[in-house]
DNA sequence: CCCTACCTGCGTAGTAATACGCAGGCGTGC
DNA sequence: GCACGCCTGCGTATTACTACGCAGGTAGGG
């Protein structure tokens, strides 16, 4: 089920923000971390961390866009709310496109603070994803993906490499079904649409 | 097929703005109309009129915002790009959730130019596909709304008001798929979420 | 009144998905 | 060596989807 242990990460070079920022968040029921750069922060990340992360834009090393890019190369499931006072339209809506959950602006705490539980939820959907998507073996896996896109069951036999018989993508099929807690080909589609960070 | 007649709306109060536009835009091969007000443009408008807005956010009478939720409520096609010099992140991320294509920052008409192709290949996209689900029956857009969801032949049939057999449920199905030009059912799941607007 | 478009339904056939059970080969780790 | 999980494949039976053809009913327009 889903790990309620989340982790929130604030990674911002102003020492005073992080600081009364973390104490703010440390009264919730969540592990609080605080990093001083973009650098720090992604050496220090587990390979699939679960959690949100506040994230400066304008930070002494790489900034925070160039930190949402390294994240999304990890496929790292991390929720990531942009804290800036010096953004610009166009790079918000680059943020979001690029897979950002929300950008907030830096005077603002109380509105962070206001959207924080929405994050959270997301989060916690995302680890709930992330689990089940590691309960399924690797052909599972690959199955999946096929069916996501809509391949019949003698199709993706066909392409799987090495290449099985269609009764075997069939037992594939039914138990990542299972495993994932789904019903049919289209509600597999929309999860996988969803959860597109995984892949 | 897609018509090729896509109209360029430009609204906004500042005249001298929306004179120098037009005047850009009016090289380009296509219809271009200026409006001063929102609720102009509203009124001007046939119910579903297919082509791009370049709307100011801050106008005399409604704002840019106010005329989006009116466009999305007539489940209009049309693309809409803002152009504002007052906007807030939150405001421009507000937009794009309500379905506003981009978001462009007033002085800088270079980056409108640049980023107007992409809008118009969205409009004809959606011109594309507003005329596909008009050649669709009435009963043949209300399976396709139940096929989008994962509904079997027969749940279809049972739902359906007044219900039928699922053998014409079959019928409408394929003919339906016939003049989307799609395959199947993850196909039309794609397509509807793609398309919403259309709904 | 006739024509057309639409919705409806039956029959038949072939193909595909689903739900079972059963079992051999293969690698990891105890 | 043995247990375990994973991938593989066969058989069978039921249930869906697909592709045809055919035809009756109903509503609107010429």
């Amino acid at each position: 089920m889903s790990d309620s242990t989340l982790t929130l990460y604030v990674v911002d070079d102003d020492e005073a923000l992080r600081r009364s920022l973390l104490l703010l968040l440390f009264t919730q029921d969540l592990a609080v971390r605080g990093f001083e750069s973009g650098e720090a922060f992604l050496q220090a990340l587990d390979a699939q961390q679960v959690g949100c992360v506040i994230l400066d834009l304008r930070m002494g090393g790489m900034s925070g866009l160039a930190v949402l890019e390294q994240l999304r190369m990890r496929h790292s499931p991390l929720v990531v709310v942009f804290l800036s006072g010096h953004g610009t339209i166009p790079m918000a809506l680059e943020a979001v496109r690029l897979g950002a959950f929300d950008w907030v602006v830096k005077p603002d705490t109380q509105q962070l603070l206001d959207k924080l539980p929405l994050a959270l939820a997301e989060a916690h959907a995302r680890a709930e994803a992330l689990t089940r998507w590691r309960e399924l073996t690797p052909r599972e896996r690959e199955v999946a993906r096929q069916v996501g896109l809509g391949q019949s069951n003698k199709e993706i036999a066909r392409r799987l490499v090495p290449a099985c018989s269609p009764r075997s993508v069939e037992t594939h099929r039914a138990s990542l079904f299972a495993k994932l807690g789904l019903a049919n080909d289209n509600e597999l589609g929309r999860w996988l649409t969803r959860h597109a960070w995984l892949s």
